[in-house]
DNA sequence: TATTGTTATACTCTATAACTATA
DNA sequence: TATAGTTATAGAGTATAACAATA
């Protein structure tokens, strides 16, 4: 991988090659089978965006409803609540009333479930740990702030985006 | 999105929280139409796979194998064989005989395949960079080269965890 | 009438398997 | 016999549309 612009003063030459580098790790996060193989040691198979869903629950802390757990996934609500039927027939989730409205329910991890998640994310989270062992404590911390702070704006940004599609659907 | 362990001495609790909030982003990436937009912007209608090739090509300067764009973009050959037809039947790149090789031929965007990926770079790179511009330009900087070294880092680790599977498939 | 969720269906992306041609 | 690519098929993941129940 060379980048063709050798411009060093303007930041767009490391930032398209530090995009293309992000979308190949993408990729191969997609093939490889890191997930999977977390998934399986923690006992949660091999539905990856069943255990996204219990993780979202785990980090939320609180049983939430589908809507909620659509919008932190960033997906649509059909495809959650197949993934909750998922991880109710394996034991792994259940399904809550809410007081406050009839229509909804609340999803919450059975006791399995939350023991599988944390098992999967201390795998995960060992083995980027692993990974950025060798760093340098400052790299470490910088990193692990600015991505979060990356992420945070640029999919801020892309909400404000897509509400410009949907009024544009609208007014046709 | 509250984490839960609240220790301030390791890593550990930032990179969950970084890991989440990537994992989001890229749901919405996925979901959002910023790269459809660019896409069709650049006259590169919605094939975004396709679109994937011609930057690959673009930012390796030169015609490359199926093959070599295949491990670039951490897919499988049939994949990409797929993309260039499609590529071809618009014009946007062709095959021309591998010298070396008589099995092979190599892939080049056309003139039409050239320019339009790059008026789809300049669209993304700026749409980026707007993103970027209320930063302070230490972080900005640091962004892009921590990046660039971690997905590197990461790439690096998955493909020989890759690699193991593959061993075990062969002894079974 | 608006909102929450479900069911049914379709589409995009990518992988695997079987095959052809050349090395 | 091994390698580069192609064709055909299958699967995972997620979206859209139509609908039901409650607010």
């Amino acid at each position: 991988m060379s980048a063709e612009a050798p411009a060093p003063d303007g930041p767009r030459p490391d930032l398209l090659s530090a995009l293309t580098r992000i979308s190949r790790l993408g990729a191969a996060l997609n093939r490889g089978r890191l997930v999977e193989r977390a998934a399986e040691d923690a006992g949660l198979g091999r539905d990856r965006a069943a255990v996204g869903v219990l993780v979202t629950l785990r980090t939320a802390g609180k049983p939430l409803r589908i809507g909620e757990i659509a919008e932190r996934m960033q997906v649509v609500g059909p495809h959650i609540t197949r993934q909750v039927q998922v991880l109710e027939k394996r034991g792994l989730a259940r399904r809550i009333p809410d007081p406050h409205d009839a229509r909804a329910r609340l999803i919450e991890p059975t006791g399995a479930g939350a023991e599988a998640t944390d098992r999967y994310l201390a795998f995960l989270l060992g083995w980027f740990t692993d990974t950025l062992a060798d760093w340098p404590r400052q790299d470490r911390d910088d990193l692990t702030r600015l991505l979060a702070r990356f992420a945070d704006d640029v999919t801020a940004r892309l909400s404000g985006l897509d509400d410009l599609d949907d009024l544009d659907d609208e007014e046709s």
